[in-house]
DNA sequence: GAGGGGGTGCTAATATTTTAGCATCTCGCA
DNA sequence: TGCGAGATGCTAAAATATTAGCACCCCCTC
């Protein structure tokens, strides 16, 4: 229920759902190769299936293996993340939120890209009305 | 030396940096007051002093008690975080970033937040020429 | 000047996380 | 058929995080 999972997980247990996230699903394998210090292969596994049991991971079977997904889809839990950030970092202001990345990302937006954000702040004024 | 000490934190650690960056330097007090499932003062008095010794956190002496503040500045923690989240959640494409930014909290935007919005763009546009 | 409130330092116990090991199973293939 | 690679389930041990308790100190006030 939590819209922040990320206050209830351990370390390791939030280190492999970013983990998921960013890379989508993956087996066992790929998650110990992302991981920061990785621990043995069988650490990994047990994690997974911990995160699995908590209801945060869930498995498919590909061939002879297992390839673990998020559970929270990928915008649902972006969201909640973006939301405790506003809060904690920005005083819940979307709009500081956003100079900051423009700050830092600006440099690497493209034209292109830009010319949609003004669109998509133009569709925002509408909606506003 | 980590740019995301998020990473790093056990689940309390975090906790305390999360309010502490939230609502500013802090005596235990109040910080035990703002975390979810509070444990005792004492408990709460410990982690601060972990998170001192481990350069986290320090305290400057307010009368007879103790006021913690983040090491690292907000502005450069937030960075951290943001760069963070733009890449597990959003491709490492800040205009993605920006876009949900601005879906999940556009209708809170006045007006004048997006025209000054619309003015940072501009200014990113002619900084990228 | 004795007692109480509210702070701190330190330390021990408990709970949880984190890790690794071992037995087993399946599959491809020589 | 029998062997080896590579996966899983389960369990125990080690490390770490988390909590609480106790002793002391300072200050205020009755």
């Amino acid at each position: 229920m939590a819209r922040t999972p990320h206050l209830d997980l351990s370390r390791r247990e939030r280190q492999i759902m970013l983990v998921i996230y960013e890379r989508g699903p993956q087996t066992a394998q790929e998650v110990m190769q992302h991981l920061p210090d990785p621990p043995s292969y069988s650490a990994v596994r047990t994690m997974l299936r911990v995160l699995e049991e908590k209801g945060h991971l869930s498995h498919a079977q590909d061939g002879p293996r297992y390839v673990y997904s998020a559970v929270q889809p990928r915008d649902q839990a972006s969201q909640g993340a973006l939301k405790q950030m506003v809060r904690t970092f920005f005083d819940n202001s979307t709009e500081q939120a956003m100079a900051a990345l423009l700050d830092m990302g600006g440099p690497n937006l493209t034209p292109d890209a830009l010319d949609r954000l003004e669109q998509l702040i133009h569709d925002a004024r509408q909606e506003g009305r």
